[in-house]
DNA sequence: AGAGGTCGCTAGGAAAAACAGAGCGACGCC
DNA sequence: GGCGTCGCTCTGTTTTTCCTAGCGACCTCT
C-alpha cells in the first residue's frame, strides 16, 4: 500500500454513517426538515411531508424519539391532540438541514420549473 | 398566535425534498462522503463504505453520475482502471457532510465504542 | 340523537429496494 | 497454466417501504 490512500476509515465516516442511519432512510430527512420549522401534530406532518402513509409516519416518529431527536407530548387541552417537537439534540441539526437545502437549490436539477 | 403556522411548504422544504432524493437512499451519503475524501476506485469505494455489495454500488454510482454529482473516468494507463471523483456540484456539498458528521458525534448514541 | 368527519395510531398484504453470491472478459503474477 | 484482481452485471432471497382498511374517541352538522 502506498501512502496515498485518502480513504482510511476516519472519525468522520463513522459519524456520517451514524448520521445516515437515520437521515438514510426515506423520510426521517424530511419529518426533521418541516419538525425544524416548529412543532407539529401527527396530521400536520403528513400533510407537510407530503407522500408518506400513516404507517411510515408512525414508525419514523417513534424511531426519531427513541433516538432521542424528537420529542412526543400529549396535548391536554379540550381537543386532546399530540404534538411532535425537537428536542435539543433535533434542533442543533436544524442549521446542518438549512445548508442542505441551500446546496440542493443551486446544485439539484430542480424538478419542477416554478415560472414563480 | 394567528401567525404561528411555520408548516407552509417552502422553498426551503422543496429544496429538502430534492436533497433526499439522493441523501434518503440507503448508500448514497455514504459514498459521497467517502468520494469527498478524494477520487476512488470502484473497490476503493466497496471498501470504504463498508458493507455494500457490487449491485448496489454500480447502481448508486450511476445515479450519483446521471446526476452529475460524481464523475466517472476511465484511466488508460497500463493496469486499465476506473476512478470516480466528486464533480463541483458533488464537491460543494463536502463541507455540508462534514457539518453532519459532527453533529452526529456530539448528538447521536455512539453504537460501537471504539477503542481507537 | 343520528350521521359524518377528524384525530392518532395500528394491522395486513403487495411492491420495491437492498442484499449475498456467482460469474464474465481482460489483466498481471509466478 | 493456475490464481487473484479489476469493473460490472445477473439471479434469487431478505429487508424495507408502501397502500388500503380499520379501531376508539372526539367534534360538528342536522
Amino acid at each position: 500500500m502506498a501512502d496515498d490512500a485518502q480513504h482510511e476509515p476516519r472519525a468522520c465516516d463513522a459519524a456520517l454513517a451514524q448520521a445516515f442511519g437515520f437521515l438514510g432512510k426515506r423520510w426521517n430527512g424530511m419529518v426533521l426538515g418541516v419538525l425544524s420549522g416548529g412543532p407539529a401534530s401527527f396530521s400536520e406532518l403528513r400533510r407537510a411531508v407530503g407522500g408518506i402513509s400513516d404507517s411510515v409516519l408512525s414508525d419514523r416518529l417513534t424511531e426519531l424519539a427513541t433516538a432521542g431527536l424528537v420529542l412526543r407530548s400529549v396535548d391536554d387541552g379540550p381537543p386532546v391532540g399530540v404534538s411532535y417537537a425537537l428536542t435539543p439534540a433535533g434542533r442543533s441539526l436544524t442549521p446542518v438541514l438549512d445548508q442542505l437545502a441551500g446546496w440542493a437549490q443551486q446544485n439539484l436539477p430542480p424538478r419542477c420549473s416554478s415560472a414563480g
